[in-house]
DNA sequence: TCGTAACCGAGACGGTACGTCTGGTCTTTTT
DNA sequence: AAAAAGACCAGACGTACCGTCTCGGTTACGA
């Protein structure tokens, strides 16, 4: 969000009505799930939404800001943080929460449309990292510390990249279609990356 | 490129000039480098080519598709098939020439934008898999394949997966930008794939 | 018309649309008659006449000079050169014509409000002057020099401001209001022209 | 001004400040003599005076009739009640101050513009003729009665059609632009309208 | 002296139209 | 028949103001 609010101000005029920016969040995710971030315009949102344009760009500057607003809406709570004893269980259950998402909700259309529109935009690149690649990463990070501190994985284990390993593989297929997100496929990357740190590859004193 | 000449054709009236299409190309990689994918405006292309809009859209159905040969002029080879005696090191000579290629080139925009132009266009999503995908991937299963004939890693591995747990990170990195496509990370990656192949864990068989 | 079509140019790409112009101008005329210059819109007159807003800023650069072109469909037709034979029979009937299209047609409204917008806009304004008021004034001109060469009113009388004495209180009138154009308004007004004409009081050489 | 105080009405709350409503007329004379009426907003003239919108719109209901009032400030004090002791005289002396005036001060530039706003916004209109039109018509009739009754011209003349004789030639030019408004043209319209007036073709009874 | 009603500045609100830009198509003349 | 040129319809862009409204706060009266 851009608001521009500064905490010691003193608050003068109008305030912004928190109706008018749920209201406005609200027809921009309808119109997400609809047609794609593509298709949405801001003056379509601000007609579904009975509002006027101003009171949109008042509030963000680019609709790709705006597309994550609404996609935030309901993302995070989507993304569990398992328990299940095992590295391996845990990945797993990550994943699969993931890959549902991304495959059977209207959220997953979305998900690749904002990672493309941030290629283009600046500031939602830097948002998306702020407020979604940064969030869930510090809710897996906690997944692959347990592991550690059971003596599943060697200290000192490269927690980044093993995430990489992790999303990446699965980012790729979503965004080239070039394979499925079967859960078969799931399963392997999760066996090959929880075999590569068991045999200490993520541990950079050996050698590296 | 979407030319509809259907080889056994008997052609008439003038014939399509070779010299149009190379200017388009040579106008579209300049913008391209230059400004961007989404500030490649048909208009500026026909401009700059000396060409009608017309002769653009004769030849190319969105400008996704444009762009993609534009960006195939050089792309595919820079792209190197090593062949260093290991897997450890072919792998390693991929993964760095395709960083490079990503990170030093003009090329290295025009692939993050086309991979996000993807995800509207189907054409060019279709072309995508087609042409960059494909191709690139071919040549990596033989790395692998040939790794499997040295007996350096198991009869029956998922090489599929293997290519997605190599390209997967480094995409990843690339497009949310979270965390450097460094050496180092080029080089974990790597050894954690091939310490998980090594291992095993991207044959089924294995209780999967 | 703003085209800027210059005679000995070659002409290429497609050319203008007639028909596109006439029906511009069919639903300008049509509005200005309904609602007035200050309500018609661009955007209205694009939507009447089934045509890209862009086909009318191509060719009027202002909302004035097109209503201007609209006005000028009918109007100069409506103002006749009368030959009743005397200098007063004459103005009474320029007088009583333009009253009549001022008050009881459409174009009066217009004319009034085109008069408005010209004191905004200086391109209106100019060519207000040169394809209203000059062809006007040119065609009254002849009625005052054939009562000079009938003898009715001296040689060398200023017939730029006779034209103006007529006119003017006209104008006033209409534009402000403050009383009503009637017949018994014209017929004081031309028996004042021509008696302070006869009276030599528009030549120059008399004293001043 | 469209106050809405009535005389015999209780007053409560807080009193309307005078001080704003002169910041208000200042800040709208000055944006009137500098960019115009046209370019005049109501928010400009609010941010200049340092003022909220709404105590304007609680003031005025148009900008023309906010406008109006900013004119008033100084234009009736610069239009003089001459008594040069004959008709010609006087005549020439309030038209050359008119004159003076609509060319030569800030107050010109508004004078038009109040005029061509007033073909649109009736309200406005109606002011101009109660607070304009009528006190200047009051003034110019004292002339020309003082000239009856010092017999210089018949009783029973038309004295309004004789005011729109004189100053609608005037006004003419000034909107149209056709003609300078020299002291020749002041001249000659003065002489046209006494030897009009002195020859009776303004007294009703003779024929007409 | 205290309430209360109307004022005040600020700025958000729903709208409308602006003039520009681009997309993809169509229509000319020229090659 | 393909080419360059450029007009065509369509519609979104982001901006500017409109006239209204809602804040927190001020001012002066009359109960």
């Amino acid at each position: 969000m851009t608001s521009p609010t500064i905490p010691g101000e003193i608050k003068r005029g109008r305030p912004r009505s928190e109706q008018v920016e749920r209201a406005i969040l609200r027809a921009a995710a309808d119109i997400l799930a609809e047609r794609g971030l593509e298709a949405m315009t801001i003056e379509d949102v601000a007609a579904r939404a009975g509002v006027g344009k101003t009171s949109i760009y008042r509030r963000w500057s680019t609709k790709g800001t705006l597309a994550l607003d609404a996609f935030l809406l309901d993302f995070l709570q989507s993304q569990p943080l398992p328990d299940t004893g095992s590295l391996d269980g845990d990945l797993v259950a990550v994943l699969r929460a993931w890959v549902r998402t991304a495959r059977e909700t209207s959220m997953g259309r979305a998900l690749t449309e904002l990672v493309a529109q941030a290629q283009y935009d600046p500031d939602l690149a830097a948002a998306w990292r702020q407020r979604v690649v940064g969030p869930t990463r510090a809710q897996h990070r906690r997944v692959f510390e347990r592991a550690i501190s059971r003596g599943e994985i060697p200290t000192g284990s490269d927690v980044d990249v093993m995430m990489d390993l992790l999303f990446g593989p699965a980012y790729h297929r979503l965004l080239h279609g070039h394979a499925p997100l079967s859960d078969r496929f799931i399963r392997r990357v999760v066996a090959m990356v929880v075999a590569g740190a068991k045999a200490g590859a993520a541990v950079p004193t050996t050698s590296r």
